[in-house]
DNA sequence: TGATGCTGCGTTTTT
DNA sequence: CGCAGCATCA
């Protein structure tokens, strides 16, 4: 390819460019592009400042996306650029998928799919395909995932004959991956940092893995930007042409860039200048991954001139839920600040509530999640977060015990099992006859005899000649070198091998997929397998070939695979969401239970300990994060006992929950009331945390048996900080209905409905509610 | 090569 | 406590 950017020039010519007064005035003049309707004025801000640096700051359900998508609409129906002038990046593939689908809406089929939005990683792929050569690669370079990258880090590790027992290969990668978020080569490794693993060898291993990557033509996920890197900096004029080509910038989630990536945008910034990043520091919570907030704390620094826009109107969540929210991350230090307001109504108030135990826990939250489903409120609309994926267990054993459907979010991902991997490997080595990872995964699966000393023969042949794995097993088979057994079992499968690639322009891919699986055998592997989950796996490879149909050749369903490691999910169906906090960035729903609100699990322990006050301020942006997920109700938990590794341990409730305002919270208990350590475990040192407001919260709420079986919800006075907001209840008995209540929130009213420890009560006030029994007091 | 028993570990996870 | 990964033995 002598120019590859020449062909894309065959974009339409622009049309005249706009004459002087400005898109955004004749715009407004001509009523505005109806594009821009209901937007406010920050919002329309974010969209119409084009040009040079702009940071939009957008705090929770601010309607960040739909700026971006505006102004992406904005810029191609404005005539200031063509589809292929702007460089749109995302984090993940499912916010790429969304941002080019609400384009697609605005701005109809004048886009066929703009070619420069993505995800940092599938653009760094595309221009390093481009230009692989000048990084010492080929443009059909395979991109190794976690796995393959840890079998080669070992073989690394054994090469330079260090015990990979005490200096483990993930540990290695782990490393390595950190110091390629920093933009570090091996070269750029500092002193220090380099000490770090087998006695200083870490550096070393570092090169030696990355001149292993470039002989197996192969690259991680993190070359794929720094790859990106050291091709803008030692070529400038593909970097010049890059800059004249994004004419327009837009980066999402900025508050997660990482170094290498915010390096990556600097060189490209350099061209056009206008670069647009949207994020909220309030939200960063990958800070352990390699995502520095910083970036965005800086970005006025970095980017002179910069145009700072705050989003702060929330359009999701109710006033109560809001302020608690926004009252809590109040207390992080080194924040840009934004003051989130909405205009919508107060609603309920957040609750906070305090169980014996975690199988308490979610027993009472299982029983809200059906007082919910019964008032006709949809289960894909409740969530459960939690902040370590050990608690949703618990949960699982109770909506299975429940029979209430639920759905897991996150979880082991689909290209990630080890069934699949298998399959692609295999698909893999149809298509290169070079990529030896893959051919070393499956050359022996299923079994074919062929062991280590086979393996190893295969290997010391391909270094020694320089050649793939591939070419060595044909070669072998024709020499005395191997043992019979093994020698025809690799006659048979480079056959195979060789017969398969023949049929690959011959017969569709999604055909030719299943006659590698049946004829290599994998299939059958699995149908003689006699445990419990050969039947799903079986299913899933099934799966898989069907998910293949979207795709014109077997090549272009590998890249995408590389690149997208999550699978559509069908969750059509009508079922309660459990997933980790970390899992609900960019997700919403109307009812929101945040269970495990306790010292040391949130925030957590680990975070504390290794990071310190940054842990503990990322930890509060994770609840943050949490809190603004809620629509229009959001219910805390706290345990005050859990089992943690087989033991049970007695907790303090979080410190967070301290950090709530007063006025928009309600305190409430559920069966069996709290722990109490002075007497039934030892406080010893810990006595020094029971001076929070939260721990004496909790200490005028005690008592009340254990176990909670029998009489639910029976207890004392509820308070907070003194003051009286609930009165003990006589159980649920007390009230029949018709009777007279009173509720120190909606005043008076009459019971409707009695169901167990739940009135409905006809406020004279407030309206129809459902109450607590124990909440409300005879009038 | 497969099965069994032992040790160690236990937060969050995308590409 | 429960699991994964490894080592050892048959």
């Amino acid at each position: 390819m002598a120019d590859p950017l020449k062909q894309e020039r065959s974009d339409p010519p622009l049309p005249p460019a706009p004459k002087a007064g400005g898109i955004a005035a004749r715009a407004r003049a001509a009523a505005g592009p109806d594009y821009l309707d209901g937007l406010n004025l920050e919002q329309i801000e974010a969209v119409e400042s084009l040009d040079g640096p702009v940071l939009v700051l957008a705090g929770a359900g601010t309607g960040k996306t739909r700026v971006l998508t505006t102004r992406i609409a904005h810029l191609l129906a404005a005539g200031r650029a063509r589809p292929g002038d702007i460089l749109a990046v995302t984090f993940t593939n499912k916010a790429a998928r969304e941002m080019k689908e609400r384009v697609g809406t605005m701005v109809g089929k004048a886009v066929e799919g703009m070619p420069w939005l993505g995800t940092f990683h599938s653009i760094g792929v595309k221009i390093l395909r481009r230009h692989a050569e000048l990084v010492g690669l080929k443009s059909d370079f395979t991109i190794l995932d976690t796995d393959d990258q840890i079998r080669l880090m070992k073989q690394v590790i054994e090469a330079a004959d260090i015990d990979e027992k005490r200096w483990p290969a993930r540990v290695l990668a782990a490393i390595i991956d950190n110091w390629k978020n920093r933009g570090l080569s091996p070269a750029d490794v500092p002193a220090g940092d380099a000490m770090s693993f087998a006695d200083g060898r870490g550096k070393s291993l570092y090169a030696a893995y990355q001149e292993r990557l470039k002989t197996l033509n192969a690259a991680d996920f993190g070359d794929l930007l720094l790859e990106n890197l050291r091709l803008f900096r030692a070529h400038a004029d593909v970097l010049a042409r890059y800059q004249e080509r994004f004419r327009y910038m837009l980066v999402d989630e900025y508050q997660d860039t990482n170094v290498a990536q915010y390096l990556w945008l600097r060189l490209l910034a350099q061209g056009s200048k206008n670069l647009c990043v949207v994020g909220d520091d309030d939200q960063s919570i990958y800070g352990w991954r390699g995502a520095e907030v910083d970036n965005i704390l800086r970005f006025e620094k970095d980017f002179p001139g910069a145009k700072v826009i705050r989003l702060e109107r929330n359009y999701r969540s109710t006033g109560h839920i809001l302020a608690a929210a926004s009252h809590l991350i109040a207390h992080n230090e080194g924040r840009l600040g934004k003051t989130l307001r909405t205009e919508g109504e107060a609603g309920e108030k957040v609750t906070v509530t305090g169980a014996w135990d975690s199988e308490e826990e979610a027993r009472a939250i299982g029983e809200e999640i059906e007082a919910l489903a019964r008032k006709g409120h949809k289960l894909s609309e409740i969530a459960i977060l939690v902040r370590a994926s050990f608690q949703m267990r618990e949960f699982e054993d109770r909506f299975v015990t429940l029979g209430l459907p639920y759905r897991v979010i996150g979880g082991p991902r689909f290209y990630e099992r080890a069934e699949i991997r298998d399959a692609l490997a295999y698909f893999r080595c149809v298509c290169s006859v070079s990529d030896d990872l893959a051919f070393e995964r499956i050359v022996n699966v299923p079994k074919r005899g062929l062991g280590d000393v086979a393996l190893q023969t295969l290997h010391d042949y391909g270094r020694t000649n320089r050649v793939s794995l591939m070419e060595a097993a044909r070669v072998l088979t024709t020499t005395e070198e191997l043992k019979t057994k093994p020698r025809g079992a690799l006659r048979d499968l480079v056959a195979a091998f060789d017969r398969w690639r023949g049929q690959l322009d011959q017969l569709p891919h999604t055909e030719l997929a299943e006659i590698v699986l049946d004829e290599s055998g994998y299939t059958a592997m699995w149908q003689n397998d006699r445990s419990a989950d050969a039947a799903g796996r079986l299913e899933n490879l099934k799966e898989l070939v069907r998910s293949m149909e979207a795709f014109e050749n077997l090549r272009g369903f590998l890249e995408h695979i590389a690149l997208v490691m999550d699978v559509e999910s069908g969750g059509a169906t009508d079922a309660v969401n459990l997933m980790t906090l970390h899992a609900a960035k960019g997700l919403e729903f109307d009812a929101l239970f945040l269970p495990g609100w306790e010292e040391g699990l949130f925030p957590h322990q680990r975070s504390l300990d290794e990071q310190g006050r940054a842990g503990l301020e990322e930890e509060r942006r994770l609840a943050h994060v949490g809190l603004t997920r809620a629509r229009r109700r959001a219910r805390i938990y706290f345990s005050s006992n859990r089992r943690i590794h087989g033991l049970w341990s007695s907790n303090v409730p979080s410190r967070f929950l301290d950090e709530l305002p007063e006025a928009h919270v309600e305190v409430r208990e559920a069966a069996g009331g709290f722990a109490e350590p002075r007497s039934r475990f030892d406080a010893g040192s810990f006595s020094s945390r029971y001076d929070t407001p939260g721990w004496q919260r909790a200490q005028t709420r005690r008592g009340g048996g254990a176990e909670g079986a029998a009489g639910r919800f029976v207890r004392k006075p509820v308070t907070i900080e003194g003051e009286v907001v609930a009165k003990t209840g006589h159980g649920s008995s007390a009230f029949a209905r018709g009777e007279r209540v009173f509720h120190v929130k909606f005043g008076y009213g009459e019971v409707s409905e009695i169901d167990g420890n739940k009135l409905t009560v006809q406020f004279d006030k407030a309206g129809e509610k459902r109450v607590v029994a124990s909440f409300v007091e005879r009038a």
